[in-house]
DNA sequence: AATTGGCAGTCGACAGCCGCGAGTGCCAAG
DNA sequence: CTTGGCACTCGCGGCTGTCGACTGCCAATT
C-alpha cells in the first residue's frame, strides 16, 4: 500500500516531471523539496509506487516519469486548484468584454482558453436546433439486437443498433418504448437527453443495466442530432510541445484535424460529480490519441441548453492550471450567453 | 546569360530537389535526365545559374538547390501544367456532388483542396456585398439580450448578441421582426443598410432608442463583416513537412493560425495575367512566413462575387500539381456556388 | 519497523575521431 | 564549347570512451 508521503512523493515527481521533462531522481526530489527524510527513503517509497504502477522507470537506472495511472491518481487528489493568477483574470475579463455575434464570441473564447493553458482548446457550439422528438421505437431484429429509432418533428429520422442483453424480453421493451415516448414526446432535445440520463434509475435494479444501454444509445442520437459544429485554436502549442510525444505529431494533428472525432470524444468522456471530465492518455487511444489527455467541462447557454468546452494537449501537461482555466473560462462563457 | 540548356537543368534541378528534398548534383542529373552531355558541361551551366543566384550550395561542394529566384524562374516559365489525374478529377467530382449549406461547401471544399495538395488549404468566404437578404430573425436568449441573425440568399449566416432594454417586449419584437423582413427581404446589402438607417424615424419616440440599437446592430452585420471569414484545412500536413524549414514550425503555425494576417496576405497579392498568384519564400517575409510559398486565385459565386482560395506550404513544394489542383478546384467550386 | 549511508553496477548523453562517398572547381586536351 | 581527369572539400554515419546520474541492495542505526 501506498503512504501518505508516497503520494507527496507522486505528487512532486508530477510536478517536477510536467515542469521539467526529464525524469525524476530520488536525489532531486529531497533537493527540490523539503521532506525532512534522505534520498534513499524516498527511493523505497518509489519502489513502491513503481511496483503500484503509478510510476516508471524510461530505462534501468533512470529516473522516474509518472504513468497514466499515476496522473490519474495525481488529478483525482487535485483537491487544492491553484486559483488563476491576477493577469489570467483581467485576460479573461478583456477578451470576452465585449460582446458581438456569437461566432466571434466563441472565436475570442477558444483563443483566450489556448493562450490561458497553451494547449489546444476546442469550443463546441451551443445546439440551436429547435427539433423536438416526435417519437421514438424499439425494433427487436435478433435475440440480442436492437434497433433504436428516433424521430424529430422536423423528419429527421437516427437509427442505432445495439446489443442487449437476452433477458430483455418483448413484453419489457414494449413497455419502455411506451414510456419513452410519454416521458420524451414533445421535449427539446437537450432537456431529452437529461431526462435519459436519469431514467436508468426510474427501473428495478436488475433491470437498470440494459435501461442504461438503451438510454445512452438514444442520448448519443439525440446529441448526434444537434447540428453539431465547434471551433479550434492553438494548433501551434501541439507542436511547441512536440518533444512530449513518441513518434511524430503528424497523426495527433491529424485525428485533431477531424472534428468529428472529437465531438465524439467530448460527447463519450464522462464527467465526474463536479461536471468536470479529464481523459488521460490511453484512455483516449481509440480516438488515435492515446497520448494526450483532454480536460472539458460544460458550459450553458440560454434555455438551458449545454455544450462544452476544453482543452487537449500531450499527457504531460500542467493539470492544475489547466483544470482551473477551462473552469474559468466555461464560468465566464456561461454567464455572458447565458445570462437570465 | 542562361543559356537555354541552362534553364532546363534548373527546371530538373527544381523537379528533383522537390521530389528528394537533397541537394541535386551534376552527376545525379545526367544519370536520370538525358541531357545528352557530360557531367562537367552540366557543371559549367550549374556554375552560372549560381551567379545569377537561382541556385546555391548549402555547404561547399555539394549539391545545388533552388533560391527563392530560383523557384520564381522556374514558376514564371511553367507554362504546361500539369493537367490532374483521373484519380484526382473523380475526388473533385466526388467531393463537391451534393450539399447545399454554405458553410459545408466550404468546409469540403478546403479538405478538398488540401487532400489533393497535400498542404494547407485556405478558402474565403464569399463577400457579402453583392448577396441580398432573404431573411432577418430577432431571437430572445434573455430579458435584455436579443440576437439579431441575418441570412443571405448566398446561404450565409450572421448572428450578433445585443443589450437591449427591458422596455422591448416579446410582442413589440414580433412586430419588428415581421417589418424588417417586409422592408429588406430581397434587397442588395448597400441598399439594405440605408433603409435600416431610417428605420428609427418610423417609430414612435419612445421606441426609437431601442430600435435604433437593433437597426445599427444589423447595420454592422451587412457592412462590416465582408471579407473577414475564411476556412483552413490540412495544417497536419505543415507537420509532415517540417524538415522543409530551418527552423521550428511553431511560429510558422502561429502565423498561419492568425486568419487575419491570410487574409492580408491574400489580400496583398498581385494576380499575374490569368489572375493566378504565386508567392514565394521570402516575398512573404513580412508576414513570418518566409519559408513557405502561397499560391491563391480567385472563384466567383453567384452574383459575381469574387473571393479567393489557395494553398500555402513550405517553398520547396510541387508547384505544377498544386497550381494546377487549385486552379481546378476554384473553377468547380465557381461552377458550384453560380448554378443557384 | 522505518530510516539511513554507502557502494557497486547500469545506462544514456555527449564529444571526439575517422573513413566513406558525393560533389565541386579547375585545367588541359579534343 | 565540351570533355575527362584529378585533387580537394565536407557532411554524414558509425564507433569509442568518458562522465554523470540514478538505482537496488545491504548492513547499520534509531
Amino acid at each position: 500500500m501506498v503512504s501518505e508521503r508516497g503520494l507527496d512523493v507522486l505528487r512532486v515527481i508530477v510536478q517536477d516531471y510536467v515542469a521539467s521533462r526529464e525524469p525524476v531522481g530520488s536525489k532531486s526530489i529531497v533537493d527540490r523539496h523539503a521532506f525532512g527524510v534522505s534520498a534513499a527513503t524516498i527511493r523505497n517509497d518509489m519502489a513502491l509506487l513503481e511496483e503500484e504502477e503509478l510510476i516508471a522507470a524510461p530505462h534501468t537506472s533512470s529516473g522516474r516519469i509518472p504513468t497514466d495511472k499515476g496522473y490519474r491518481v495525481f488529478v483525482n487528489q487535485l483537491a487544492d486548484l491553484r486559483p488563476l493568477s491576477p493577469a489570467q483574470r483581467t485576460a479573461i475579463e478583456t477578451f470576452l468584454g465585449s460582446s458581438a455575434d456569437l461566432d466571434q464570441v466563441l472565436v475570442r473564447t477558444v483563443r483566450l482558453l489556448s493562450q490561458l493553458t497553451h494547449q489546444v482548446a476546442l469550443v463546441q457550439y451551443p445546439s440551436l436546433s429547435r427539433s423536438r422528438i416526435r417519437h421514438v421505437e424499439l425494433v427487436r431484429l435478433a435475440s440480442t439486437r436492437v434497433m433504436t429509432v428516433l424521430i424529430t418533428d422536423t423528419g429527421r429520422v437516427e437509427q442505432r443498433l445495439i446489443e442487449v442483453s437476452p433477458e430483455m424480453d418483448d413484453l419489457f421493451l414494449g413497455q419502455l418504448g411506451t414510456k419513452l415516448n410519454a416521458t420524451l414526446g414533445g421535449l427539446g432535445l437537450a432537456e431529452a437527453a437529461e431526462r435519459l440520463a436519469q431514467l436508468p434509475d426510474q427501473f428495478p435494479t436488475n433491470r437498470a443495466g440494459p435501461v442504461a444501454r438503451i438510454a445512452s444509445a438514444l442520448i448519443e442520437q439525440v446529441l448526434a442530432n444537434r447540428h453539431d459544429k465547434m471551433v479550434m485554436a492553438g494548433t501551434a502549442n501541439l507542436v511547441r510541445t512536440e518533444e512530449d510525444f513518441s513518434g511524430s505529431i503528424y497523426p495527433v494533428l491529424e485525428a485533431i484535424e477531424e472534428q468529428v472525432t472529437l465531438l465524439r470524444l467530448f460527447s463519450e468522456m464522462e464527467p465526474e460529480q463536479n461536471g468536470f471530465s479529464v481523459s488521460i492518455g490511453k484512455e483516449n487511444a481509440s480516438f488515435g490519441l492515446g497520448e494526450t489527455s483532454v480536460l472539458a467541462t460544460g458550459y450553458a447557454s440560454s434555455g438551458g441548453e449545454v455544450s462544452r468546452l476544453g482543452v487537449i494537449g500531450p499527457t504531460r501537461m500542467d493539470y492544475s492550471n489547466n483544470i482551473a482555466a477551462v473552469r474559468a473560462v466555461a464560468r465566464y462563457l456561461s454567464r455572458l450567453l447565458g445570462e437570465d
